[in-house]
DNA sequence: CGGGATCCCCACGGATACTG
DNA sequence: CAGTATCCGTGGGGATCCCG
């Protein structure tokens, strides 16, 4: 796969790129990490891990990701109800990924930020 | 920089978090893909080479890109105006990143899809 | 406990028209 | 040529209430 392949394959609508949506929305990145902490999570303790998570959108980010098989949700039927969530195989080989971007994000993190207040002093 | 600390670094309003927004978002990606194909690009010829992309949406994009420091903008005073932007030696530290995110995504793209169709159908 | 269903706001982004 | 300004629709996402 070449430079131009992997341009093309960011045009809009593009697989590849609904594919990367899901590192750049808002909450996929953090349960995946959270979920890496601690394997095996019930809705609630995701919910006290990702304090400023709203119970909504972790429903929301749950279901997309099990949806592309990064993670793995198993119901017991039980009373009350109890749900775990965990990693899969495919969910465990992105995390690398996102934890590089991270490194890079907190190594250039005060670069970026002094040179958007340069930029707004100009 | 352990896990906890990564992960601490994605909550919300966090710089870390803003920064990585820029690869989420919908053409900053794009656009230094782009500018890595072809260094020095006037503002035409991105958009020539980003059919997709609107004025307003490219403006804006090279505008946070050079806020962050990861593109450069020259400007000539000639008449016509000629604007030409380059990648900056920490837009391309970002870009090896990218890719591998690029590569895992048209890996697993045909899983992904799979999946989410057997997710629909269940 | 693990969600669904609703209401609502506003930021992202497209389309169009205008300017130095 | 390289933008700026404006209007406007859509949907991401928060808050709240409800249910098995």
């Amino acid at each position: 796969m070449n430079r131009n392949e992997l341009r093309d394959a960011l045009y809009p609508n593009c697989p590849v790129r609904n594919v990367l949506s899901r590192v750049g929305d808002k909450w996929s990145m953090l349960v995946l990490f959270t979920l890496e902490a601690n394997e095996r999570q019930r809705f609630k303790e995701l919910q006290r891990n990702i304090p400023d998570i709203s119970q909504k959108m972790l429903t929301a980010t749950l279901k997309m990701l099990e949806a592309d098989a990064l993670i793995l949700r198993e119901a017991f039927p039980e009373i009350p109800p109890r749900v775990e969530y965990s990693l899969t195989d495919k969910g465990k080989s992105l995390l690398p990924l996102i934890d590089n971007l991270l490194v890079w994000a907190s190594e250039n993190m005060e670069d970026i930020m002094e040179a958007r207040k340069n930029y707004l002093l100009k």
